[in-house]
DNA sequence: GATGAATGAGCTTTCATTCAT
DNA sequence: GATGAATGAAAGCTCATTCAT
C-alpha cells in the first residue's frame, strides 16, 4: 500500500466521522476504526487531531478550486461563469454530503480555526468569485458602483447557506439546477447595469 | 433575588464564555465564575450544557425577532423593509459581538442542535425575510417567478456572511451602513421586476 | 474531614505507591486507590504527578530538618551531635521505609529534580552537618585543614550508602545502633585534631 | 561490520541518551537515532529496554573494576590504595559524565534494579574497597574494630555523593585532586590505628 | 436555594515492541 | 541481518455532573 493510502484512507474516514458526530464529539478512535488502521497509526501522518480537520480542509478546498478553476476557464461570459460557479458548488456539495457537513459546520466554527488559523484556501476560494465580477466590471457588464468585496461574500453566504438544505434535508423542496438557476438570476440582475 | 436574575445572570455569562472559547471549549465552572455563582447553581437553572446553549439561542433570537418585527411595523414598502431588515441584522450583530459569535459560530457547528434539535425560532427569523419578499410579490413590486423559500435563504446567507466580518475582523474594510446598503441594493435589484 | 486530611491522605499514599513501584511505573490511579478517593480528587490538591512528588519531598525533608534540629539543640559537643544526626538520620529511614526508599530512590534520580529543580531543603539538610563540623572547627576540636564542603557531602553519602542497607535488604548484617557508632568513629577520627 | 560493534553503537547511544533524558523519558527511537542503526535493529541486540540498561551497567562496571584492579596491583600500601581508589574513581566519572550520570541516577533508582535484579557487579565494585580495608587490617594498619562492610559502603557513599557535583555542576567549587586527597585523608586517618 | 468538593468516565497521545519486507 | 511502518495497550489529566452540607 502506497503512504498517500494511508494518509487519504484517514482523511476520508475523518470527514465520515466528523460528519456524523461533529468534530467535539469524534473519538480518534472513531476514526481510526472507520479507517481500519490502530489509534496510533493516525499520529504517523497527522500531529493531532486538529490538524486532520486542517489538513483535510486544505487538501478538499484544495481540489474543489482547481475543479472549478478549470470549469471557468472554458467560458468567458461573466454572468455565465457566475452560474457555473454557483452550480458546481451547490452540486459538488451535494455530491459529497459529508465533506460539505465538514466545511460547513465544523470549519467555521471555532476560534482555532477562523481566528487563529488564517485560512488563505478558503479566501482563495471565494476569491474567485470576486474575479468573475471583477470581470465583469471591466466588461462594463456589471455595475461599477457594486463593491466586488461585498458582493463575493454576498453570494458566497447565499450559496453556503442554501447548500444547507441539502446536507441536512432529506427532501429538500428544491433542485439543485432550479437553486443554481434563481441564484445566479438574483445575483446577475443585482449586478447587471 | 429574583429566580430569573440568576438564570439571565448565567446566559450572558455563557454568551462571553462560548465567544471567546467555543462550546465544546468551555467549561461549566468558566460560566460559573464569569456569573458569579457556584458551578452546581447552574444545574438548578439548566439541564445539562447543551440546555445553556439551546436556551440561550432561543431567549436570544426571540428577542431579536420581537425587536425587527417592532422596526418593520412602522415601514410599508418591501424595498425599504430589507433595507432596515438588513442593516438591524448587521448593527444588531456588531452591537452584540459575543452574541454574534456564538449564534454564528456555534449553533450551526454540530449535529446536536441542526439535526436532532428542530430549530422553530431560526426559522421564524428567516421566515420575516420571506414575508417580505412574498408582501413585494403581491403588490407587484418584487419578481413573482423568484422563490421566496430560495431567496430568503439567500439574503440571509449574505447577511450571515457579511456580519463575519465584524466578528473576526478588527478593522473591517466597510462600514456597516455601506454594507448595508449595498447589500439591499444588489438584493432589490434582484428581486425587482 | 478537613482539606489538610485530603492532602495529607494522598501523600501517604503516594509515598506507599512510590516506594513500591518507583515513580514512573506508578499510575495515578494506584495513589488515588491507595488513598481511597477518586483519581480526579489528587488534581485537586496537586498539579501533576511530578507536584505530588516534589510536594512530598519538601513535606517530609521540612519534617525532618525540624526534628534532627530541635535534637541538636540539646547537645553542644560536635562529636556527639555527629553521632546524634547519624543516629537520627538511619533511624528515622528505617521506620519510614517507603518514605526513605522514595528519598533515595526518586528523588535523586531524574534530572526533573536535581537539575531543573533547585533542591533548597536537601541542601538545607546537609548544611545541618557542615554547621557541625565547622563548630568543630571553630573551637579546635576538628581538623581546620578539613574542607566542610567535602565532609558533609562525605558524611551524608556514606549515611545514605548505609541506609540502603535497612531500605533494601530484609535482613541487614548491622544493627543500626552499630552503624552509627561505627560511622560517627570513622569520620569522628577522621576530623579530630 | 562486527556484531559487537552494532551493539557497542547501541549501548553508547543509551548512555547519551539515559543522561540526557533519565532512563524513563528517553524512547528506543531516540537510542536508534542516535546510535544510527533502526528501531527494530536495537531489539536484535538486546530483549527490551531494562536490558539496555542492565547490560550497558555490566559492561561499563566490569570495565572500570578490570581497570582499578590493574592499577591497585601496581601498589602494596592500603593507604595509598585508597587514594588510588578515590582519584580514579572520580577522574573516571568526571571524565565520562554521561555515564557517571546513568550509573548515579538511573541504576539506583527503582527496584527493578536493586531488588529484583542481584547487582553482582556493582557489590564486585565495592568490594575492592574492604579488601583494601582488610589488608590494611591484618597488615596492622588499620583499626581491627572497623566493620569492612561497613566502612566500604561509607567511603563508596560519599565518593558517589561527591562525584555529583561534578555531573551536576557546571562549576564545581572543589578540584578531583583535592576532594580526592581531602577524601582519603579523612577516611585514613578514620581508619588508622 | 446555593455551594463547591468530590467523582470517575472518557479521551488524546505516547511509545515499546513486532513483523512483513 | 536490518528496517521502520504499524500496532494497541496504557496512562495522565479534564471536566460535566452530583450531592452532602
Amino acid at each position: 500500500m502506497r503512504i498517500s493510502d494511508k494518509h487519504s484512507k484517514i482523511t476520508q474516514a475523518a470527514v465520515k466521522v466528523f460528519a456524523r458526530k461533529g468534530f467535539f464529539n469524534a473519538r480518534i478512535s472513531d476514526i481510526a476504526k472507520e479507517a481500519k488502521v490502530a489509534d496510533g497509526t493516525i499520529y504517523l501522518y497527522f500531529n493531532n487531531k486538529y490538524d486532520i480537520l486542517i489538513s483535510l480542509f486544505e487538501d478538499e478546498i484544495g481540489k474543489i478550486i482547481l475543479q472549478v478553476k478549470l470549469l471557468l476557464e472554458e467560458e468567458s461570459d461573466p454572468g455565465k461563469k457566475l452560474y457555473i460557479f454557483a452550480l458546481h458548488h451547490l452540486k459538488l456539495l451535494d455530491k459529497k454530503k459529508d465533506l460539505a457537513e465538514v466545511l460547513q459546520m465544523e470549519l467555521r466554527q471555532s476560534n482555532k480555526f477562523m481566528k487563529e488559523y488564517r485560512n488563505t484556501k478558503f479566501i482563495e476560494y471565494i476569491d474567485i468569485i470576486s474575479a468573475i465580477i471583477h470581470q465583469g466590471q471591466e466588461e462594463n457588464i456589471f455595475d461599477p458602483t457594486v463593491a466586488p468585496g461585498i458582493a463575493k461574500r454576498a453570494i458566497f453566504g447565499a450559496l453556503d447557506e442554501m447548500s444547507r438544505l441539502w446536507v441536512l434535508d432529506e427532501n429538500p423542496p428544491y433542485t439543485i439546477e432550479e437553486t443554481a438557476q434563481q441564484l445566479s438570476n438574483l445575483f446577475l440582475k443585482g449586478l447587471t447595469l
